[in-house]
DNA sequence: CGCTGTTTTGATTTAATTCAAGCATAGTGG
DNA sequence: CCACTATGCTTGAATTAAATCAAAACAGCG
């Protein structure tokens, strides 16, 4: 609906540490792995990626996981209910991000058109979680995996090669398998010739025609 | 946020077909079974629960469908990101819906109140959608059944008996098993003695706090 | 070069599916 | 009132896709 985007804030350049966010903008770096926020605490920002990639994801007490989304640079993620978190956000490489504090964004002085920015952009969350539901409940690991290959290249501007941020684990746990899983349908991909893999996290796409019709 | 709905409105006593809609809000009658509106046509409309039950359902192209959710009275669901439904909407039991234009409801004009609403409920949506997720990335069948019960048993008042409007086989297709799998896990919870079933549909709840821990 | 963490590959097990009857329950019409 | 049919549910036996268990290979990095 929006064009452009009427949350795109240019990061002030002064440091601040999570738990003491002022109410604008505020840029915040995190090294890789270094969690973000975790499920249980204390929500009120949301959270925009400038650079690196995040993972949400859901624990049950056994230590399952479930990872929910991959967010890249332009994403924002966060959005919370009530004033808790649900889920964890961690940081897969090295990244970059500004915080928002929801309250100015979305209280009575809020600009409506942020206000309908906010909802469309969690529409998108909402649309990608129920596609995603389709996978997880329908569709075999071959299936899934071509999947997140064309999401990934989808989202990575539709290159050939990709150069995956995760590790195979983030990605079991993204598609509901485990990694061994994961490693054996990358074999089975490049086996039937849809797939190079230069490194294990460097992919050629060699046949997106052939990955389309496998994602079901 | 909003305690009192800002979109509770009171049905207009005149029938509409769907396809024909005013701009307001449209009370719409759907018998058991009927299509409320399917995967790839024209949206532009959300509905609010009346009375009945609604099922919204993905298909693959071989059939495999995923049911995303189950809305009751008061539930809306309808949300597009843009001006194609992306989902199929169903009535399971004869069922009352309302029916209000988004354009109505987020346009330039609209009540930010309402846009807040809209975010509110469509951020409702998204935690449930990630909760499913959970389910059906991470959880085996009996957690998953235990975890539907206990869904339904909160949604309907937190009553001990229960009455489920849909059949064996819209359960399957919600917690990605098949039916069989469903009917076993049944009968395991029976075994167990934490549920009687009165009838297929009617099912007591004889020890909510065993499915609880079991639900993971 | 030798850790450490990640990925691949192999053998085996298992949870859920598939295939196949049989059983209720509720309507319908003779 | 009772067969008759349709629909939905349960149960059993066999199969299978993915998980688990177990090593080996690989890739960085200090």
């Amino acid at each position: 609906m929006l064009t452009q985007s009427a949350i795109t804030e240019y990061p002030r350049l002064y440091k601040a540490e999570p738990g003491n966010l002022p109410s604008i903008s505020v840029p915040m770096a995190f090294p890789r792995n270094a969690e973000i926020f975790a499920e249980g605490e204390r929500a009120g920002y949301v959270y925009k990626v400038v650079s690196g990639v995040v993972r949400v994801s859901q624990l049950l007490p056994d230590g399952r996981r479930q990872i929910s989304a991959f967010h890249l640079p332009g994403d924002m993620f966060g959005f919370e209910l009530d004033d808790l978190h649900h889920a964890t956000a961690e940081a897969i490489v090295p990244t970059k991000l500004v915080a928002f504090k929801w309250q100015t964004l979305t209280g009575t002085s809020a600009s409506a058109n942020v206000v309908r920015e906010l909802l469309n952009r969690t529409m998108m969350g909402l649309r990608h979680t129920q596609d995603h539901l389709l996978l997880l409940g329908r569709k075999n690991a071959l299936e899934r995996l071509a999947a997140f290959l064309l999401e990934m290249a989808g989202r990575l501007g539709g290159k050939t090669v990709l150069e995956l941020a995760m590790p195979r684990h983030d990605i079991a746990d993204y598609l509901g398998l485990t990694l061994e899983t994961v490693s054996r349908m990358f074999a089975e991909l490049k086996e039937m010739g849809t797939i190079r893999l230069e490194s294990s996290r460097r992919v050629h796409l060699l046949d997106a025609g052939k990955l389309k019709a496998m994602a079901a």
